[in-house]
DNA sequence: CGTCCATGTGTTTTT
DNA sequence: CACATGGACG
């Protein structure tokens, strides 16, 4: 591999970026820009041209997708092996740092790791123990509180004193627990990246060892870093000034999770000898979507400013299509799929977008109706699967005795007669001598204070543990997961369960004993750890999949939020109605309405070649009708740019969708005497002209959907709309 | 212990 | 409306 090979597939500004001298740099660079290859890019030069050794490079992204691509990527290009380099994500490499340095990070040797389903239920455990009312102190919003806390760097103790009981409350409940993760050997995930920020600034040894040792940091999504990630960056590169860094502040689309963009004009005061380099040109998007995009980004305050564009031609214009209700949204966008499908196109190449996950049901189902394969991105991932938690806290319970989240979860999964009673009996012990719930329970056995049966259930659950445990000995690891699966009952217990369900948790179980076979053949395991711990580890770090690979040709469907990064032919952007994008929550607030917006960018430069819009003029929401407005979006996109799709054949269609959905008010209307019949041209004092589509209730009650040639589609009030049939 | 109904709740999501 | 959760009951 030639050095020529590394610059010469790159634009002018890409090169300036990947070869940039050694010290800091931030690459700012649009969509579509080319920002990760400029990343791989510049690794690849620093190993080949500047000679940089790969012990000596830290590349850090947020995604484990982002990472193994980036691995994979580089090896293509450099044909070597990754596995010197530290690449990963900020919560794996903090998990590999304090696995090394446990006991001087003020851990236990085998802590584990909470995802946020183990962190709700250790909070509302907790809340529990301090006899607090879930009602007024709701787990989730304490769950927030606290990783919102823990984000920002701040340890309960820290916390300012405050008078307002409520913060003292939470407060309160913060300290309680981080006393009992730090008692229990847990760490959540945002403890992964606090933790290893206060080891690194607090042992000053440590810390010049991998300064010293890493000689290029390299960040990818640097607009997503929270004030944590920051800090934990800096300890790192203050002193060489070799950060690098590649963003784009238009893109930030998480801050409602502690993401700050603000960290790109922190990065350019912290370092000010840095090289900033705006990536431009756009390959990916037609002139026309690009345009739509600046114009909608620019409306946003303080952005460090770009203008994206393209060597290609402005494309096909941007089609806007106002829908009735969701469902003839839904008939809209998967009749165009067809029609795409029927010229030659691949599904895969087109996505459905919305903001949030409850609106593809209604492009499912029309999908399925019209044989249509699609895949649903989003939902439960395969580690998060009840039956696999199941699994793995037997796995914990294992390996550590006194794991209580392990325990709590399966001492009576399956059921073994062990009921809330004697459980509390436990906890109750547990609290009040500072013991696991595992001691506990054996004293209460040992004590003989229980009733006969429970203590023979409770003492049947120890021994069953015990025994796996005994069995475990020596053995590979998929071997003890299949003991796990087995040994626990959990198997039988879903096997003799009936119903769609209980058969693919069957199939999961034992995909799972298939995944540890897998793990166990990957390189990333570190020989000095254990693989029990590391394979758990994994299963929290990197829940898997949310489904099977589909190798079928398949359109996509998925929230803007999981579309970031990804591009496609043909994209429909759905449901642009106040209320829902922007969403209701963020009306009110301008600094939430400018992530929207941000969000709305994102979805729009995902379309290489054709993009819809679409809104719907009547939607059902939580069971009530609602009729929205366009999204201000929609009317902050420059008209030269795009084309109102106007139905054919006035109202063939809204009929036969009314009918199709069983829609009785609606096949009324249509059988309706009178002069607003579906279908009647009418005249509209403000409106001007237009066609019935729709009519609904009866008397004063009265509402018709218009269709009006020049606003599009309204609803009216037959009784005020002063309607004049023509 | 499991089943039934009342009640409430309702963006975005990775790690 | 659709789903999850929790309490009451058999």
């Amino acid at each position: 591999m030639d050095i020529t090979d590394i610059i010469a597939p790159l634009n002018e500004a890409q090169r300036e970026a990947v070869t940039a001298p050694d010290r800091s740099l931030l690459v700012l660079a649009g969509a579509g820009s080319g920002k990760t290859r400029v990343l791989i890019h510049r690794i690849a030069w620093l190993l080949r041209a500047e000679g940089v050794s790969p012990h000596a490079i830290l590349a850090v992204t947020f995604t484990n997708k982002a990472a193994n691509e980036m691995k994979a990527r580089l090896e293509a290009l450099l044909d070597l092996s990754t596995r010197d380099l530290w690449v990963g994500t900020f919560h794996g490499l903090a998990h590999r740092l304090l696995r090394r340095h446990a006991a001087d990070a003020g851990l236990h040797e085998g802590f584990q790791i909470l995802d946020s389903d183990d962190q709700y239920r250790l909070i509302r455990r907790l809340l529990k123990t301090l006899e607090l009312d879930e009602a007024r102190w709701p787990p989730r919003q304490i769950q927030w509180y606290i990783n919102a806390q823990k984000d920002q760097g701040r340890r309960a103790r820290n916390l300012p004193d405050s008078y307002d009981p409520f913060e003292r409350q939470m407060r309160r409940i913060y300290l309680a627990y981080e006393e009992l993760c730090q008692r229990s050997g847990l760490v959540d995930f945002a403890e992964l990246l606090l933790r290893t920020h206060e080891f690194l600034r607090d042992n000053a040894d440590v810390l010049a060892h991998y300064q010293e040792r890493f000689q290029h940091v390299l960040v990818d999504e640097f607009q997503d870093t929270n004030d944590v990630q920051y800090a934990w960056l800096r300890l790192l590169t203050q002193d060489r000034d070799n950060l690098s860094v590649v963003g784009d502040d238009d893109q930030s689309i998480y801050g409602w999770r502690g993401a700050k963009v603000e960290n790109l004009h922190r990065f350019r005061r912290d370092y000010p000898r840095h090289r900033m380099i705006r990536l431009e040109q756009n390959y990916r998007s037609t002139g026309n979507i690009l345009s739509a995009a600046n114009t909608l980004i620019a409306r946003n305050e303080g952005r460090l400013g770009k203008n994206l564009w393209t060597e290609g031609g402005r494309g096909e214009p941007i089609s806007v299509y106002a829908a009735f209700n969701e469902q003839d949204e839904a008939g809209f966008v998967v009749n165009r799929i067809g029609r795409w499908v029927r010229e030659g196109g691949r599904r895969s190449d087109a996505a459905i977008l919305y903001r949030s996950n409850a609106q593809s049901r209604q492009f499912e189902e029309r999908l399925l109706a019209h044989g249509i394969p699609y895949r649903v991105y989003g939902g439960l991932r395969f580690f998060e699967r009840a039956e696999i938690k199941d699994a793995l806290a037997y796995l914990r319970l294992m390996a550590n005795r006194h794991d209580d989240p392990g325990f709590e979860r399966v001492i009576n999964t399956p059921t073994r007669g062990i009921g809330a009673k004697t459980l509390d009996l436990v906890r109750e012990l547990a609290r009040f001598e500072r013991l696991s719930l595992w001691s506990a329970a054996r004293k209460l056995i040992a004590d003989n204070v229980l009733p006969a049966r429970a203590t023979g259930a409770l003492a049947g659950f120890l021994d069953l543990v015990e025994t796996m445990a005994g069995a475990a000995q020596g053995r590979a690891l998929w071997e003890q997961v299949e003991l796990a699966v087995k040994g626990s009952g959990l198997l039988e217990h879903y096997r003799k369960e009936k119903g769609e369900q209980a058969e693919a948790r069957v199939e999961n179980l034992e995909e799972l004993v298939g995944a540890a076979r897998q793990f166990e053949l990957s390189p990333l395991i570190d020989p000095e750890l254990g693989g029990l711990d590391q394979f758990l580890a994994h299963a929290a770090l990197e829940a898997g999949e949310n489904q099977g690979e589909t190798f079928e040709d398949c359109v996509q469907l998925m929230t803007l939020h999981a579309a970031k990064g990804l591009e496609f032919d043909l994209v429909f952007l759905v449901g642009l109605e106040e209320g829902l994008f922007p969403s209701l929550q963020s009306l009110e607030d301008p600094a939430r309405l400018e992530e929207e917006r941000r969000l709305c960018y994102v979805g729009i430069t995902r379309a290489r070649r054709k993009l819809y819009i679409t809104h719907a003029e009547c939607r059902r929401l939580y069971g009530k009708e609602t009729y929205p407005r366009r999204s201000r979006f929609l009317r902050e996109l420059p008209p030269d740019c795009l084309e109102e799709v106007r139905m054919k054949g006035g109202v063939s269609r809204p009929v036969a969708s009314a009918m199709q959905s069983g829609d009785a008010s609606a096949m009324l209307g249509a059988d309706a005497p009178g002069e607003f019949r579906l279908g009647q041209r009418v005249r509209h004092g403000k409106f001007g002209e237009g066609v019935i589509l729709q009519r609904e209730g009866d008397g004063a009650q009265a509402r018709v959907h218009v269709n009006f040639a020049e606003v599009g589609a309204k609803w009216l009030m037959l009784a005020y709309a002063k309607l004049e049939p023509i």
